[in-house]
DNA sequence: ATTGACATCTAGACACTGTCAAGTTAAATT
DNA sequence: AATTTAACTTGACAGTGTCTAGATGTCAAT
């Protein structure tokens, strides 16, 4: 049956966390509205309630979503970058910039004010969120690890190496998206990927040859 | 004359500014409310509104406000690690993280949605925070000089020193308060100062001998 | 096929928000 | 002392999140 306004939305769910992003990217997070979301989607203004039981409840799935393209992001410019240890890893770290960079407002949510430990009544949504950001995180380690070919249960180094090689890609993607670094600004998106390369390698561990 | 609702506020500009941080604190950006920092200073609900203009223009003087502290947050640590150009700078990052998690929701305003750029009728306020977040980058780009005894205007490297160093500072800071950093969590503070610290060593750029 | 349980969605209401226009009061200027 | 100017109040409007109750479709069991 393909009335004009069928009563049941064949796939609300996602169809509100695309359009959910695209309201995030163009009006940004202070300006959200759900009422707006399903606005555009096309249902009533209490719908997406039903899904996502609070306001925040959507912006968590929006941010699990993240963490997945986020994921995709890496090992797609990681694997780009053929086999060798040090190349994967700068190729992870560049593909995490220019997710940043493609969604600014999405990589903001997610590195926001912690909801994931704010688990309300339906943790499930939270759990979701958890685990895609873990699955991210999982990516960085291993590569780390198969970097200094050390175990990081076994050795305390590792985990320093993995907060050192972390911290230095998400600042540098946090502080590009909010116009921080004042220097680089007039240079294109390929000049910043070449640059947090070239920091980068200075700063990642020497591999175990 | 002490009456006990006088019309006009001493220092009304300054008051909304000090509550409207410990309203951004205690209820998070997203419940961030014009009408409940007014309530909170005892005057009218758009009174801020002929301060600030916008509902923007308060946070703006909020996140200038941060950036100030966050300088003197540098400044204080970074004296207080004695002469030594690397120790020094050890203690600027030191202040940076210690600032970050004393007060997250304004370090997260500070380093948020691009408000600086915005610059709507009135540009005195984003003025205002543009200078001080230039008087914090200054501090740690003239520490970076004197540790490689470099000037930045000369030496491209310097650049790339300076972004690689607050990259890699910011992005800690960031992980540090939305809770990423897992493994780190059971620590203590002064625990948390101290990986940074070792984990900064080995990215500070070699002093110039 | 009918029934009933269930998930999905709508409609209306409430308190709250930001912002605008107009009025009121105090202070500063002349 | 009169008038301009700044500081603040009051009231109104549209928009928001969330709650409650009701309407509509789906599906399994009888």
């Amino acid at each position: 049956m393909t009335n004009s306004t069928p009563y049941h939305h064949g796939d609300l769910r996602t169809a509100l966390i695309q359009a959910g992003e695209t309201v995030l990217q163009e009006t940004g997070v202070d300006r959200f509205s759900l009422r707006q979301v399903a606005r555009l989607v096309g249902v009533s203004h209490s719908a997406p309630a039903h899904h996502f039981g609070d306001a925040n409840g959507l912006l968590e799935a929006i941010a699990a979503d993240g963490f997945r393209r986020l994921l995709h992001c890496m090992e797609r410019d990681n694997s780009a970058r053929g086999p060798d240890p040090t190349q994967a890893l700068l190729g992870s770290g560049i593909g995490y910039v220019r997710f940043a960079k493609s969604a600014p407002a999405t990589f903001g949510l997610m590195f926001g004010p912690a909801k994931v430990q704010a688990g309300g009544k339906d943790c499930d949504f939270s759990d979701d969120l958890q685990e895609a950001a873990e699955a991210a995180f999982e990516h960085l380690a291993r590569n780390i690890e198969t970097l200094t070919q050390r175990d990081r249960t076994q050795d305390e180094r590792v985990m320093q190496d993995i907060f050192a090689c972390w911290s230095m890609v998400h600042g540098f993607a946090d502080l590009l998206i909010c116009g921080s670094l004042r220097g680089a600004e007039d240079q294109s998106d390929e000049d910043h990927l070449e640059m947090l390369a070239s920091i980068l390698l200075r700063t990642l561990p020497a591999p175990s040859a």
